[in-house]
DNA sequence: TCCATCGTTCAACTACTCATGAAACGTTGA
DNA sequence: TCAACGTTTCATGAGTAGTTGAACGATGGA
């Protein structure tokens, strides 16, 4: 990943509603959810949504599909992973104490995906 | 990393001249380096320096200590790692594919790395 | 004490982000 | 064509982040 799309996922990701959506979508899987479902689920209203999936879908963290009338969003995970590759190897130089601590906080690698 | 440190961390990231400070921190390593040696590498005056550091060193990124005339800033592996844990396990439910994303990037992703 | 150096803080300003509600848009089915 | 539904866009205003230059405080040497 480059230097300006990273600042724009760190900058999506920086914001507590976003946050809530993006943990939502990772739990729904490759199915995503649509916006009303979302809007519901973190309790913010219609267009406040549509503004923060706007920036999430500019920063490529989610992809958009419509589905009649309703629009689906879905967890990029590739993108997700794309910028930690960044954040661990271009910006930290692939130091190795931020990869211990990293996956001290982070042991666990569950072996099925469970989304669709 | 809980939720509010770890949203203060990304801000802190989300903004080119503080990664641009947390690159060269990093190759700096724990010995770190001098506010107006930070100041020059990054082409920013000292006032503005000193705000971003002031983000950072409050998010927890880097650490600063006073030798003298200067203050030595390092940057905080331990935090990285912890954000960057956060963003895998807490926020991405230890996502396989996001992991696999992220070592592709990231060229390695060690097990057990022996981090130094 | 005086002075130069180093870094931070302050005030003022600009620019951007965020939130709200109403209106507009696209899709569906009658 | 029309109404209902789900979603997006727009206008507006508040709040916050970022920049700049000058003033300020801390340190060390003469």
């Amino acid at each position: 990943m480059d230097r300006s799309p990273a600042l724009a996922a760190l900058s999506a990701l920086a914001h507590e509603t976003r946050l809530d959506i993006v943990r939502l979508l990772v739990r729904r899987g490759r199915r995503g959810a649509p916006a009303g479902e979302i809007a519901r689920m973190v309790s913010v209203s219609a267009s406040r949504l549509s503004f923060h999936l706007r920036l999430l879908e500019q920063a490529g963290l989610v992809t958009a599909t419509r589905e009649g009338r309703q629009v689906i969003y879905a967890f990029d995970r590739a993108r997700m992973g794309a910028l930690i590759g960044y954040l661990l190897s271009d910006c930290c130089a692939d130091d190795p104490e931020v990869r211990a601590c990293c996956s001290q906080a982070a042991i666990r690698l569950p072996a099925e995906d469970g989304a669709g």
